[in-house]
DNA sequence: CTAACTGTAACTATACTTGTTACAGATATG
DNA sequence: CATATCTGTAACAAGTATAGTTACAGTTAG
C-alpha cells in the first residue's frame, strides 16, 4: 500500500462531515466509513485542519465539522491540502553537468512540472465539494 | 528514493537519442548523462521500445535510436509509455457500503480521476519532444 | 471526578523505485 | 568463424513512503 490515496480519502471524509451538518463527527465514526483506522483519520484531519478546512474539538463529545460550506471548499484546495505532491518527480540525483542535454533539461523538466501541477490545480478548482455531495446523490438513485 | 521519476528520466534519454540522430547510442552513454546505472536505463528504453518510440539493435556496435522524428514524439505519449499511473490513487480498501456516502464516493472519484489524467494527457499532448529540445537548446545560450 | 474524545509519537508491515551484479543471447568486425 | 561488444532480463539489496497499530498525554462535557 504505498500509492498515495490521502486525497481520496480527504474527500471522503469531508463528504462526511458535509452530511452531518454541524454536528461533531468522531474519527472512529469516519473510520468506520473510511475502512480504516481512526489514528490515520485524524492524521489526515490534521492536514485538513492546518489548511482551515475543518474544526475539531478535543475532550468528550467532542469531533470535526466543516470549518466552511461545502460550496466553499475547491477540490483543489483539498488535493493541496493533503499535498499529494507533484504529477511527476524531477531526477533523483543531478544529471551529468557535462551533457549539453543532461546541463539544461531540468529547467525545462521543471517548468513542465508547474505547467502541469497547475493543470490540474485548474481542473480540480472547477469543482467543489458540494458538487461531489450532488453527484454522490445523484449516484444513490 | 521512492518518488517516481521515470518520465523525467524518459524524456532526457528522448532527448539525447534526438541530438545524436540516426546514429545508435549505447546505454552506458546515456547512463553517463542521466548520472544511473546502463541497467537502470535499458529497463526504461524497453518500455519506450515496447511504445515503438524508440528501436534498439543488439550486438556489437548496438544501441538505441528514435523511432520517429522529435517532432512527431508527443510527450503524452512518453507519459502513458513510463505508465506513471494516476495522479491520485483510489482507497485502499474498499469504503464502507453501509454508509451512503462510502457506497458511492468510489465512483466519483473514479470519474473524477478519469477527467485529470485527460486534463495531464490533454496538457502533455501540447508539447513534443522537439519543442522540449528547442527549450534545451535555447537555455543553453 | 470521570468517561470520552483528539493529538501525536513510535513502531511495524508492506510495497514501490532504484541500484547493482550476473549472465544469456545477438551481432558487427576482423 | 571467433571474439569483443552490446542489449535484455532476472534476481536481489537498499532506501523510502504510505498505511496500520498501539500507547498515552491532554482536553472537555456532564
Amino acid at each position: 500500500m504505498a500509492a498515495n490515496s490521502q486525497f481520496s480519502m480527504a474527500v471522503h471524509v469531508l463528504a462526511m462531515l458535509a452530511h452531518s451538518g454541524d454536528d461533531n463527527v468522531k474519527s472512529e465514526c469516519i473510520a468506520a466509513s473510511v475502512n480504516t483506522n481512526a489514528v490515520v483519520i485524524r492524521r489526515l484531519l490534521g492536514q485538513l485542519g492546518q489548511a482551515k478546512l475543518v474544526t475539531s474539538q478535543t475532550g468528550a463529545s467532542g469531533g470535526t465539522r466543516l470549518a466552511r460550506a461545502p460550496h466553499e471548499i475547491s477540490l483543489c484546495e483539498i488535493y493541496k491540502a493533503v499535498s499529494c505532491g507533484e504529477v511527476f518527480a524531477l531526477h533523483a540525483k543531478s544529471p551529468s553537468q557535462d551533457c549539453p542535454v543532461g546541463r539544461n533539461i531540468e529547467a525545462v523538466l521543471c517548468n513542465l512540472q508547474k505547467e502541469i501541477d497547475k493543470a490540474v490545480g485548474e481542473k480540480l478548482g472547477q469543482y467543489t465539494l458540494a458538487s461531489v455531495i450532488s453527484q454522490v446523490e445523484t449516484a444513490k438513485a
